[in-house]
DNA sequence: TATCCGTGGTC
DNA sequence: TGACCAAGGAT
């Protein structure tokens, strides 16, 4: 081994200063490493936390995932975002238990090929359970190495991922994986951060090249970001007997792909049609309901409940519906707003 | 290949 | 307070 290699050092570095407590690193089977990588995708530790010890109460392995309904996997992914991991995960559970007799696959193209894993995933779930050397190029990484060996390029180029890959490889040692892989991720994660890196505590800071010349506030390059869009939608708040609202699935793709909403129409107009045309339209007298506003990286969604009261069924052309009783709520996906709508129309009722 | 996909935290 | 960001992958 090279005597400026930064394996040792990090691995030196993590046993004193390293994360060694989170949930995942108790038992590391491939199905709990594999559930932890993948809600850690663009999100962060703090808020992944509760989330994993929810999922792994319900779902202690690869089968018990696999035979539960789609609804209640999205159930608990409710508030987490980026819906399409938790579809992509009980498809993958499924492919496992129904191809690979239910245990997680060793290979790195046939975990790759499961839904929802990529290369970096990948090699992440291999390494931190088995031990195997396989890099990873998580946003950790990519920040940690083009600031040691002063990569420049755009991050999200191309020629630059794939100089960034080498280096992962290059670094990455024979033994001990895990926990470099382990090590590599913390450091990103609490040392080499994005604004203000903590350069006087880093163990690998003497060949950083970023800091030799000053550049830790330049590298990694930024990618490019375009405008954002700002959309309204109108939906509609239906509600019959005593506590029961009227809620529709969404389709599988696009933005909250197969959880449940509040019916959305492109305009408030639409939506009064459809309340006159379904529904007694009597407004609640006392349903006033804040708007709700909700903002996203590309557009912001100003959420106008327009209350109906209905006696009978309410049809939505093109959509499954489901009456959702919030007195004994469905277990079924919920964006976050609309969870927050209903916790509030919930305590409205108690009291 | 550029765009899309959520949310909560931070400054 | 608005812009930006955080353990990426699919299309």
């Amino acid at each position: 081994m090279k005597t400026d290699a930064i394996a040792p050092r990090l691995l030196a570095w993590h046993a004193k200063a390293g994360r060694h407590d989170l949930p995942w690193q108790r038992d590391r089977s491939p199905y709990r490493v594999w559930v932890s990588e993948i809600m850690l995708q663009q999100t962060q530790v703090a808020t992944v936390i509760p989330y994993f010890e929810r999922f792994m109460a319900r779902f202690a392995d690869v089968r018990a995932l696999a035979d539960a309904p789609a609804d209640e996997v999205l159930h608990l992914w409710t508030g987490l975002g980026y819906y399409a991991r938790a579809r992509n995960l009980h498809r993958a559970a499924q492919i496992i238990r129904d191809e690979h007799d239910g245990r997680f696959p060793r290979l790195l193209d046939t975990v790759m090929d499961l839904p929802g894993i990529g290369r970096s995933t990948a090699g992440a779930i291999l390494a931190i359970s088995t031990g195997a050397r396989f890099p990873i190029l998580d946003g950790n990484v990519k920040r940690v190495l083009s600031r040691h060996s002063g990569v420049d390029g755009p991050i999200d180029d191309n020629a630059t991922l794939a100089q960034l890959w080498k280096l992962a490889d290059a670094h990455t040692p024979d033994e001990n994986v895990a926990t470099y892989t382990q090590a590599i991720m913390d450091l990103g994660a609490t040392l080499c951060t994005r604004g203000k890196p903590r350069c006087g505590e880093c163990p690998i800071a003497r060949d950083c090249r970023a800091r030799i010349e000053g550049r830790q506030a330049e590298l990694p390059a930024g990618k490019r970001r375009r405008a954002a869009r700002k959309l309204r939608h109108a939906v509609m708040l239906v509600a019959r007997r005593e506590s029961e609202v009227l809620l529709v699935q969404r389709p599988a793709t696009g933005i909250w792909g197969g959880l449940w909403c509040l019916p959305e129409f492109s305009d408030r107009e639409s939506a009064a049609t459809f309340a006159s045309r379904e529904l007694e339209k009597a407004r609640l007298a006392d349903a006033a309901l804040p708007d709700i506003e909700h903002s996203f990286t590309h557009f912001d969604l100003v959420i106008t409940p327009l209350v109906a009261r209905c006696g009978g069924e309410a049809r939505i052309r093109d959509g499954k519906t489901l009456w959702y009783d919030l007195a004994v709520p469905a277990r079924v996906g919920l964006p976050a707003p609309i969870k927050t709508l209903l916790g509030s129309l919930l305590e409205r009722n108690q009291s």
